[in-house]
DNA sequence: CGCTGATTTGATGGGATTCAAGTAGCGTGG
DNA sequence: CCACGCTACTTGAATCCCATCAAATCAGCG
């Protein structure tokens, strides 16, 4: 873990990827100041707001993305309509699929987005040359495959009920990692038929269970989007 | 693709990776004739017979396997038993979590099964030195990615009948890429409770979807394993 | 305030599970 | 060779969870 560290020196770093220091797992944390410096020059800063379309479903890659802050969803469509979220990217991680001419699936900006934005052609040649970046890059989808086959399980096997809860405790331990104790506070980054989607569920029996887990003094909901998880020793318990 | 194929010397390619050489995919196809030649004196060819435990869920990984022949199935397992299979290895795809101490998930012979065995530290020596065997398994993990989020859609959007087709199919294009034509015949290399597993299915509904994709002249069933697809084009019109 | 889209709540129906028999394939041993 | 038992699979009936359809309520905003 900590050998890519040695990549960076602080006074170098574009303040492009400043952030990228704080948690030493995004694209610029793998690279040299050299590498850094070349970057920056490629790279731009780029808002996206909640619903932007970073990549479409079969469209050309043309560039990848390392997301600074928000969060972007990954889904996939039947040629019916019928939709399913299949990944969640929080910052720092990076987006776009690698080593394929077209993106498989649809990135889309769930909340407001901020991410740093690099030319196809640039990033494949700074993974040609460094190793690092290569193999922050194999770590990234590793833990992406572990989490999509977590996530298979909950998909293949949980009751409705079991998933909502698992995807509250999922958002809850990701978005803010520093609060402690029982308790956590935090806005969904997405809307009832994201989670819909995200869970192989109707935005209806979504809405049920969300009540559910309310009525039961697990959650509070205030103005839809803002969630209070009042115990998570009782949420995880009812994660199946 | 074809850069890798440098490294391969036939004439150097030692007896037990023999049929790497066919379709460029697994481990021993990304080194070099010095690197196989260390690697041939570290790995074992194992057998196992259908059902048999390669790896446990949260078991210490000793080791990595490189399947040779037959299919590996990857499973999860909640506390209350019940199981999501999370992915089927075919030769010649590597089997193992790298870069993790424990196997987040078990391993198991889903028919009889050859593998190339090579202990973890002998592995993870090989990868720090071949840049090609890295790129090679960033490929597969890649690769398991897609596999994995198009699962997903099955598991999350899809319905029974369609989720079935969808698994014949898979199965069908997996097992054996060259026959041709609009029929396909091939042992199933899984029972009824596997597919139910990889389906998030109960095993009586996989059986009467069979029947059913039986009684509309898709498919015939001998044995119960046994299975001839009389039209890929009906059968792809039922993957939803 | 009143419009609009998002969410919740209610009533109903259907698809998949569950529970329960029944059948087929297969090796064993009489 | 066939009875026997075993396991895997199939088939049937009842149940239940979740989807569907429909309506009400809420939140945001000009």
């Amino acid at each position: 873990m900590d050998m890519t560290r040695r990549d960076i020196h602080n006074s170098e770093v574009p303040a492009l990827c400043r952030s990228c220091e704080v948690r030493h797992k995004g694209m610029c944390g793998a690279l040299t100041p050299d590498e850094l410096l070349l970057l920056s020059k490629h790279t731009r800063q780029v808002q996206h707001t909640s619903g932007d379309e970073l990549v479409g479903e079969g469209a050309d890659v043309e560039s990848y993305d390392n997301v600074m802050r928000g969060v972007v969803k990954l889904s996939k469509t039947l040629e019916d309509g019928r939709q399913q979220i299949v990944g969640l990217q929080f910052a720092p991680d990076f987006v776009g699929r690698l080593q394929a001419g077209e993106s498989p699936m649809t990135a889309e900006a769930a909340s407001d987005v901020e991410v740093c934005r690099v030319p196809r052609a640039m990033l494949e040649r700074l993974v040609e040359q460094s190793p690092t970046l290569r193999k922050r890059l194999l770590e990234q989808a590793l833990r992406e495959l572990d989490e999509a086959r977590e996530w298979m399980v909950t998909l293949g096997r949980k009751t409705a009920a079991e998933k909502v809860a698992s995807l509250l405790l999922l958002i809850a331990l990701h978005l803010d990692p520093e609060q402690k104790g029982e308790k956590r506070l935090f806005d969904l980054p997405m809307s009832r038929l994201d989670i819909a989607d995200f869970l192989g569920l109707t935005i209806e029996t979504v809405s049920r269970q969300m009540t559910k887990l309310k009525a039961d003094g697990i959650i509070t909901i205030t103005a839809n989007r803002h969630i209070e998880v009042l115990s998570l020793t009782r949420l995880k318990a009812r994660c199946g």
